[in-house]
DNA sequence: CCTGTGACCGAAG
DNA sequence: TCTTCGGCCACAG
């Protein structure tokens, strides 16, 4: 028996700019999982397309400035895609924004995950 | 129009 | 605790 995914398709053109949208209003001294920012557009499993939506931002210059390090992979841990040394800036930048992480470089997410509460979604998602 | 390129997550064994 | 696997597709050139 297969379950089927009852939601429709969110990731949808302009996703990207939903991703920034978001991520945009994640406060310093917080963060959030890729999945977290897919669960707040509509999808719990988009967590690889929010990735990718941060990695373009290289890409994309004239994107006003995305808070991209305050987002971390559901381990609690900074995805480092190859590059250590910028996941070391993107670790510093947080712990000077008031993240600790242990020793295995892992970040308590009950501690540091945002809340979202006060979330304002994209105009053109409901 | 077609293609290559990407920061992940959670369930199951 | 580890590995495997299916889910997911916009965007620039």
């Amino acid at each position: 028996m297969v379950y089927v995914h009852p939601e429709p398709r969110v990731v949808t053109p302009g996703f990207y700019r939903r991703v920034y949208f978001v991520v945009r209003q994640i406060p310093r001294g917080r963060v959030a999982t890729y999945g977290l920012i897919g669960t707040i557009l509509g999808s719990p499993r988009v967590a690889r397309q929010v990735g990718f939506a941060l990695a373009a931002l290289d890409r994309l210059p004239d994107e006003a400035p995305v808070p991209w390090h305050r987002v971390i992979n559901a381990k609690g841990m900074v995805s480092h895609r190859g590059d250590t040394g910028r996941a070391q800036r993107q670790i510093e930048t947080l712990e000077r924004e008031g993240i600790r992480f242990d020793d295995a470089g892992r970040v308590d997410l009950k501690r540091y995950v945002w809340d979202y509460l006060d979330v304002k979604l994209p105009p053109d998602v409901n």
